[in-house]
DNA sequence: GTGTCAACCGAAAACGCTTTCGGTAATTAT
DNA sequence: ATAATTACCGAAAGCGTTTTCGGTTGACAC
């Protein structure tokens, strides 16, 4: 079913039925209602590669899937993903997926992106704090949008949930409910948003008056098993805190492990708040509180930013849009009980535990 | 960068260069080492749309992503797909996402495809008992393969784990820890690997002689909910079980909070085993026992399978592949214990909660 | 020295669409 | 009535490859 069939069949030129189709203004509304009808009764479908071509236009949208180290919110990426597909697929463009196994492939794939223009528009996340993407993509001139910020990020696109207010939210909560000794379970700073979260976290301790201990601030992968680890070195601590602060969900419930094992009630002697508001923590016990980040519909968002930027030339730093993240109080932030910590005589005790192995 | 550049360059024709790229025979061996070098050095990289537009080929897979109701094993997605990720860009093969609303919609995809040939192969999965789509594929001759077999798979290709035989594993496995009493949380039957799981369970009762109480057989929701629900009508049963397969982690998870809820311990008066092998199970209190699919791999054999048999014809039916899943003890998995199921005095009690909402 | 056959390479026609440019017919202005 | 616009459409030149079909060499046999 090509163009010709349908020109041939109406006895028009096939120059005219393809504006017809695109809607260019120097066609009559007539020819053009007569051009739709044949087109849609024929079940024509203009071949992509053809258009393509000839446009120079690639109607397609990649998204740069974060390379998967563990189990990185995965519940998240899939949502994320199902709104940008249908956003896509509902304009009749194509989503790519791209998942670089290191940074060096990534900045080719770009590259290549920028010779071949295969792909007109890009949508990246899991940014650092410095992060080159943006400079590279600047200067490939390749339409793109971030999901989260960085510093590098001034003259981008990007949605981002606002991680420091969240994060000194949630501290100012807990101190509110009476604990002064809190912790933060964090990761690796290049990450931005671990260093907002970090950040936030701090800001709030101080504003109330509360010094801040360096030993209540772990370092943890983002993972359970990090998790776990971390809360274990923080009651390890000669005076351990009565609250955590994760800097995930995933850390949290490792977190809660590591309590149990200490013969410890997450939410009890020290309350654990987790963030990302997955649907897992409901079903925890104690069901896990957490921050949840208002994106639903983020792949939705990001999609029709990076469209914009390809079709009209917007410039990018016209959408920057930032979210606030609401707290969700479900089972494991308390005020701080009587008896905790308690002097333990001699040596701690508790079940020696490996985390993160299944031992096959 | 265009071929043209290259030839006059190298003042060969377009067409030998070309060719020499491609690996055509009638090029001399020097020509193609020269034409190479040319290429790598200035950086060359054939424009996607005039190939595909000139060949007919796409050089692109789609995958078909399961509409998301609900938490579907999304960390199993993400792995999935980026193994089918990885395996096509380094093949050089575009890989694009799909994400129907519906099955009418998943169909019209199918017939634009078929059309437009701008996909050239397809990978499906969540197939259904009765599974239509294989026939219009069929039809259509798209090339695709399916993950998870179906009654119409016969003349598809497929990799598959054996879902019965897992089932009968676990079940026969509670059997040898001395259960008689054993339930079974399943989905709707729609779903093939639901009715194949429901299979493996039944059989194995019957194997050890038990007679298969239709009371213990609850059909859920896939979800923590639908899992909580049905463990919640299993626990009013005048003759409760003292052990429950369930279809899927998630519904287990979700059964495990709903014996806290009657104050009972999971794993402990009731065994509960997992399926999926979700790295989560091990974080929870106890660490839910499950089975493991050995399908770190998937997406790469889906995205090889397809490749073949767009690229040398192969026939659909060389292409399938059954997977044996493997028991995983970790805390949930225990033998039955005396005093169990107790005689409840009058009116059963348990904490009155309502599952699945957050109440907001 | 003529004929035959490989081995290589170039010309040119696709592939199916977009887009510029020019031309005709119909409309309006003068 | 003639000239100047305007509205609409067709011709044709791309877009950057692939691929078929000949054509030109040189080697080799006789």
């Amino acid at each position: 079913m090509k163009l010709n069939t349908i020109a041939q069949q109406l006895k028009l030129s096939e120059s005219t039925v393809s504006r017809a189709l695109n809607d260019y203004q120097d066609i009559s509304a007539d020819t053009k209602a007569l051009v739709r009808k044949a087109a849609s009764e024929t079940g024509y479908f203009p071949n992509p590669h053809a258009r393509r071509l000839a446009s120079g236009k690639a109607d397609n949208i990649a998204y740069v899937m974060p390379r998967s180290d563990g189990q990185f919110n995965s519940s998240f990426l899939v949502e994320l993903m199902a709104g940008m597909a249908g956003a896509l697929n509902s304009k009749g463009w194509d989503f790519s997926l791209l998942v670089p196994d290191s940074i060096e492939e990534e900045i080719e794939l770009f590259e290549k992106i920028s010779r071949t223009r295969h792909v007109s528009g890009l949508i990246i996340s899991r940014t650092l704090t410095r992060d080159v993407r943006f400079k590279i993509l600047h200067e490939l001139k390749i339409p793109f949008v971030s999901h989260g910020r960085s510093m590098d990020s001034a003259a981008a696109a990007w949605i981002d949930v606002d991680n420091a207010t969240a994060f000194s939210d949630m501290t100012a909560h807990l101190i509110e409910l009476g604990h002064r000794r809190i912790a933060h379970i964090g990761g690796e700073e290049s990450y931005n948003f671990s260093s907002q979260r970090a950040r936030g976290w701090r800001d709030a301790l101080v504003k109330a008056g509360i010094t801040v201990d360096p030993d209540l601030h772990q370092k943890a992968e983002l993972s359970y098993a990090g998790g776990a680890v971390a809360m274990q070195s923080l009651l390890m601590l000669a005076d351990p805190p009565t609250a955590v602060c994760c800097i995930s969900d995933h850390v949290a419930i490792g977190a809660m492990r590591a309590l149990r094992d200490f013969g410890l009630v997450p939410g009890h002697e020290v309350s654990v708040m987790g963030y990302d508001g997955l649907e897992i923590g409901k079903w925890l016990e104690p069901p896990l509180s957490t921050m949840k980040q208002p994106l639903q519909s983020a792949g939705q968002q990001l999609v029709e930013i990076v469209i914009n930027m390809v079709e009209n030339g917007d410039s990018p730093e016209d959408h920057q849009k930032l979210y606030r993240a609401t707290l969700v109080r479900r089972g494991t932030d308390n005020p701080p009980v009587p008896g905790w910590p308690k002097r333990l005589s001699g040596s701690r005790q508790h079940k020696n535990t490996t985390f993160g192995g299944e031992g096959k």
